[in-house]
DNA sequence: TTAATAGTGTCTTTTAGACAGTATATA
DNA sequence: TATATACTGTCTAAAAGACACTATTAA
């Protein structure tokens, strides 16, 4: 477990931090994005409400991208979400166990399907503002400044916030949740006219169902392509 | 150094992984752009030209940045440049000394700086394409091409690549790296017209040397601001 | 029919590109 | 003066925004 090295402390064997991943999982309840935390289910910070994460496992992991999907399922019983890679914080103290290293990453999760987690026995979740959330614990509150800071910046030039909706949906839609990620309002028929002029989307055969105050039914669509697709620019 | 923990492997404990750093770093040699790399000074790979990097020492370093600056000090006399983290890579056979993770750094260095490293006793710089690198050891090809989209990309929106440049630059020498970065031409007038109004650079009270083929000194500038600024996007 | 959202068409504004033309240096 | 690069001005093209107007549903 140590590495004999040209140490600054001469003498000393290179001790190996501890890696871990964070996963910051965000979700779209009602019509607010959503932050999902998980009460921690051992020390440090037992019973805290905080980011889903673990440790990484070299006997079972391929990689830590594939630490995250094992923890998301195993602690949230969540599969087949989007999931993007960070990036990584470090340093003596963000961990009382030690020096430590976390790859976080940032996932997105329809409602729906966190709803559906919840019922097939994934430890409670905690929904809280993604924009101001309360005081968590280690630097978590550090690492979910910086994943919303990527989702906001992403969502502008790529199909990111559609990863926050059922498989199919309509063209308002979409645009409320790239309003509610940019925060910002959008020109109506300039939305319309990229998403559709750039076939981000394609038609499927069905329309929404009308409700009390949803009059006029809509046209629905799923991504053209599965995966992220940029526009505009390419990261 | 290890952990108990609800492991698949029940009974064994965690071991933790090795935790390295690896710098791609870029430069401009004459017109073109160059990926730097470095003789490995100890095995696996010992002697073969690699990224630059090495361990993270929980004992010396109070992060992984910390880790790349000590590093690039250390191996490459280079201080002070520009360094952005990238990602991290991961697995059980990218190193044969274990399952380890790499925390990939993008830095960008300005010519006369690099020469200027190798003159104060840096081991030999080898100065290779960034498009179509050699074949590398360990997984350094996947780092370098991330890398390279990283910069691509970033390059777009942002005042990148005048970190490849001295602290004082002519317009046309900032809009030739730029359409190095970018591998494509750009709009002369529309990139003075951009750079310009959005208060990008300041003109400072010095021209540039005419030479033979350089007939008219042009006016020299610096980044308005030191650090990063993006324009267009905000990431 | 009314009300509310879905969707379209078109004018205006903004921004980027093309490119001619002027300015300033060397030889 | 010839020439090569630096720089400016202006027209055109493309994209985004504003906004009126039409369409389709529930009640």
């Amino acid at each position: 477990m140590t590495e004999s090295n040209n140490n600054p402390l001469a003498s000393v064997d290179i001790q190996r931090p501890i890696v871990t991943v964070d996963v910051v999982l965000v979700t779209l309840a009602g019509e607010e994005l959503r932050l999902v935390l998980q009460e921690r289910d051992r020390e440090p910070e037992k019973g805290r409400p905080a980011l889903i994460g673990g440790y990484v496992w070299p006997q079972a992991d391929v990689d830590v991208t594939a630490a995250a999907l094992r923890i998301l399922k195993a602690k949230a019983c969540l599969d087949g979400l989007f999931l993007e890679q960070l990036m990584s914080f470090s340093g003596p103290d963000r961990d009382p166990r030690g020096w430590s290293v976390s790859v976080a990453y940032l996932a997105l999760v329809p409602q729906e399907a966190l709803e559906s987690a919840a019922r097939s026995g994934a430890a409670p979740f905690h929904l809280v503002d993604p924009q101001s959330p309360p005081a968590l614990p280690f630097d978590h509150n550090r690492i979910v400044a910086a994943a919303m800071a990527r989702l906001r910046a992403k969502s502008a030039w790529s199909t990111l916030p559609a990863f926050l909706l059922p498989s199919s949906f309509s063209l308002p839609e979409l645009k409320a949740i790239y309003e509610k990620v940019l925060g910002t309002p959008l020109n109506d028929s300039a939305f319309r006219r990229k998403i559709l002029e750039m076939r981000l989307v394609e038609e499927i055969e069905a329309r929404s169902v009308p409700t009390a105050d949803r009059k006029r039914p809509a046209q629905l669509y799923r991504l053209a392509r599965p995966t992220l697709t940029a526009f505009d620019r390419t990261v």
